[in-house]
DNA sequence: TGGTTTTTAATACTCAATATCAATTTCTGG
DNA sequence: CCAGAAATTGATATTGAGTATTAAAAACCA
């Protein structure tokens, strides 16, 4: 727990910064937020009710967002659902997604973002963000 | 409509190898697809009602997907929404998306896309498409 | 501690997209 | 060209993710 105490200070700020505030379903679902690399919801729902069986679904649907405002999260749409990834821990990453699998691997690489400010600055765009996903199949999958 | 013809050869290629068959409301859905740049199924549902009451909004979600199977459209998830592209005519490409008015520029850069194939082969993926979409402010929006 | 403000939980609701299924259309092969 | 098998359509019901509402509860601040 004492590892988290940097994401938890990252919440409080926050919350101080727009007059939110701390409360103990807001700290229960960050606890278990940062024990995953990516949820969605309705997994978290599920998960937290076993322990609390009167959090409320939308509870968990509007703290992930607000996770989002406050940096700790990312939501990503992967089908019809939406996965909030962790990137509190770490730095801005990219995703190649095994379509058979759906094994999912992380990584960066400095020479594509530069490319990509390259092609932006060349049609007048400044970037805020950007998405990158490589779909194919990975080791286990080409046999 | 003599133009088409390639498409429409696409989409009888492709109903040919998998016992679907040519309807009506298929040809109708190509014709006013290959129209459009990018378009959701509720958008063509409504430009299909004019001329055809009957048409269902359920055909026209069948039939996009179809495109999309048969490579004639290509389906994007933009906020709530599915978005189909037209991608019959033009080589791929990503996107460049304005957050404040929604503006999308097309470009392609094949330094990027060689970029990711040394990715995916240093984690031993193999690429099947990819989808990188840069969020940011167009210069208008900039002011 | 009391009072103001925010948050929660439960539920209703919205809306995009899919499932169902009887009636219709397309295609195939004789 | 026609009949029968197979696929498709259209109308509607349903699903399911996510949001809006609101009374009650919790958090914060002086």
């Amino acid at each position: 727990m004492s590892r988290n105490l940097k994401e938890f200070a990252v919440l409080k700020d926050h919350l101080g910064k727009h007059q939110l505030k701390l409360t103990r379903q807001r700290e229960r679902i960050l606890a278990l937020f940062l024990k995953t690399e990516h949820v969605t919801a309705e997994h978290m729902y599920r998960s937290l009710s076993k322990r609390d069986p009167h959090i409320g679904l939308a509870t968990i649907y509007r703290t992930l967002n607000l996770f989002c405002d406050a940096g700790l999260a990312q939501a990503r749409h992967f089908g019809a659902q939406t996965q909030y990834d962790n990137v509190s821990h770490k730095r801005h990453h990219d995703h190649l997604i095994c379509t058979t699998c759906g094994k999912i691997v992380e990584f960066e690489n400095c020479e594509i973002e530069r490319l990509q400010e390259e092609v932006a600055a060349k049609h007048g765009f400044v970037i805020q963000t950007h998405k990158l996903e490589l779909y194919g199949l990975c080791s286990r999958c080409q046999r």
